[in-house]
DNA sequence: TATTGTTATACTCTATAACTATA
DNA sequence: TATAGTTATAGAGTATAACAATA
């Protein structure tokens, strides 16, 4: 180790967009966007509700602050959000027995159907939106970025900002 | 070839919302957004600035809509983004010799060294945000992203949406 | 007639703040 | 005093439509 950068070349020659981080993460966003509004159109709350609805599959019942951290929503989206899931029936609202201040979110019989149908058709779609790459790419994507996003920081851009306002005041 | 889908298991099984491939690409690019914002909160028109700056050096001279249909940005939004990089002496406006309708944006020589700062600061602040992986999984990471980028669709939603409805109307 | 760039308007989404009920 | 959820309002960002200049 020189302590030199590991990437030189990529460092010190002129960037093309096409090797933005950025521009990638952006176009392949907006790509996969763009499906999942498109296959998930009839869903309530469209790719939203549909994670909200994985989401509320998993382990023990979340509340909607867990939920909205976990998915990176807002909580004053996430209480219109589960509304349209709640009257759609396909979640629904109970007390936490251990806060009587939270809600926890519960899927449906009907909700699970509605995710299972979702997620058949959103794998496909998305098989389909991946079609440019190797099938052992696409594997080493899906795994890449969910090794990256399990250990980033959760936090939403508004509570973002808020944290450092609060940081420089103090 | 049986015909039967590469990956059965995760098919069949349900997910959960950390093997979501839009759950997991909404947090990378949240957290590099924030990252970006961070790094180019000075340069004007932060990220999307930077990225117009970076889309104007390449090869020949790109004309507003050229730049608006790769970075995915609205031609209108395009207009507002020129003339902030203008007025900050980034970039010229030229009329193009072949289209007298159409402008080229150039990069000025002071562009080009916000540029040049700009992209080894955003590179720093990238490899810490991709920490969690490897150094041989970054570039596998950013070399698939950038594989995927390149062939997809650039079109923008709004104008996936004209299509779209041009569409049914015929 | 279609296209590039511009401008103004309308709209959607999101953040902010204020409120309640609990802790 | 702080937190979960709700609601209303304000603001940022975006699309829509209309226009001028050119093809």
């Amino acid at each position: 180790m020189s302590g030199e950068p590991a990437y030189p070349e990529t460092v010190t020659t002129p960037q093309r967009v096409e090797a933005d981080l950025g521009w990638a993460l952006a176009r392949v966003v907006r790509a996969h966007l763009r499906t999942a509004e498109a296959v998930l159109a009839e869903l309530p709350g469209g790719p939203r509700g549909h994670q909200v609805l994985a989401a509320a599959r998993e382990g023990r019942p979340s509340t909607q602050l867990a939920l909205a951290r976990k998915l990176g929503i807002d909580r004053t989206v996430m209480t219109y959000l589960i509304d349209e899931l709640v009257g759609a029936g396909l979640v629904e609202r109970r007390p936490d027995p251990a806060d009587r201040r939270a809600r926890q979110i519960l899927l449906t019989g009907k909700g699970e159907e509605r995710l299972c149908t979702a997620q058949r058709r959103l794998r496909e779609a998305e098989e389909h939106l991946l079609d440019p790459l190797e099938p052992v790419e696409r594997d080493q994507l899906r795994a890449l970025l969910q090794k990256l996003a399990c250990s980033t920081d959760p936090a939403t851009p508004c509570e973002v900002a808020a944290a450092v306002q609060e940081c420089a005041e103090h």
